[in-house]
DNA sequence: GTCTATATCAGGATAGAC
DNA sequence: GTCTATCCTGATATAGAC
């Protein structure tokens, strides 16, 4: 499974070959077939080993660092997915392949709109914590647009059309952003 | 040219068959290899008209609108990525897969660079032109974070994820804010 | 479980006639 | 310019031995 996310992440998932995954693994294609019935099954158990490490990085943190306030997590989480680190790198980059491939593959929809609306939800928690009088519509809305940006930013980086550091800095100031219209909408107390 | 573009944004750049391809085209693969040098000079072709429409699209209005205020524009020009005419669903659909494939092929990331470096440029003036007296620097950021939340909604509609209404909504909503923050950065006279 | 073939097939590309 | 026929490569998937 690491292997193939590391193919995923060199070729993409429609270039993913079941021989430079077997060689990655270093084993024969047959052994892969023999383990998955056949390329789909690889690409859903592959998918699958990818959202759930993400998972685990997006929520170790929770119970790990206290003194984090809640302005603070969100930075973290969103900033998350703009990171030069193999895992980071993998992920995007299996995210971005798997929603282009959502396009032409209704298949693969459900899914994703699935892991969207958690990914949407989850930030729209964390907008709650740091302004708990906001409505639930705004805190929605507010999330969809910053996880939106994420994605955006993402596959610009990737792509090799934007700078790392300058789509960090385009995130954490559409945070900021964010955060100032969600205490205008509805004022603190 | 217009068959090739319906065929990428019916299987994607890399779904491209050069046999379907010829189908729509009705006529043989031979002589679609007749006038193009091979699978890749046909891709190459067709993205460029395919860019040239949009920017056909894009432009047109200039003219033709006098009544229109700088505002008007600016949303006009990013709130034309999120209708479901078959133009621009060929033209998403196109710029996500040219995205998406520039992860994986170095060879194409200039160019979409360079078009993405126009279109932030291109918002940027609008932008310009609602608040003349912001910096240079905001201006750009605020495109470059408008046109990445372009990209990021459509591709979450073309994948399924979201309802192009709600894209629409979330874009004008993030229009309105990055506008009011630009007016509060620098007020106005 | 794991390997070495190998069957099979899709799809890019070309030859050669008209 | 356009077609039919076909070659050829690369990739999925399987057979059968160990």
């Amino acid at each position: 499974m690491e292997g193939a996310a590391r193919v995923i992440a060199r070729r993409g998932v429609r270039g993913l070959r079941v021989e430079e995954l077997a060689a990655e693994a270093g084993v024969s294609t047959a052994l892969i077939y023999y383990h998955f019935k056949d390329r789909a099954g690889i690409l859903r158990a592959t998918l699958e080993f990818i959202n759930d490490r993400a998972g685990r990085y997006t929520t170790e943190r929770d119970p790990a660092r206290p003194g984090l306030d809640a302005r603070g997590e969100l930075e973290q989480t969103l900033l998350l997915e703009l990171q030069d680190t193999p895992d980071v790198r993998e992920t995007s980059t299996a995210w971005g392949e798997l929603r282009a491939s959502a396009v032409f593959d209704p298949d693969l929809r459900e899914d994703l709109a699935r892991a969207t609306r958690v990914w949407v939800h989850e930030v729209g928690e964390l907008l709650g914590l740091v302004h708990p009088m906001a409505s639930a519509a705004a805190l929605t809305a507010a999330a969809e647009r910053l996880t939106a940006l994420v994605e955006g930013l993402s596959s610009r980086w990737l792509s090799g059309s934007l700078e790392l550091a300058q789509a960090r800095e385009l995130m954490a100031s559409a945070i900021t952003t964010e955060l100032e219209r969600l205490s205008r909408s509805r004022p603190p107390v």
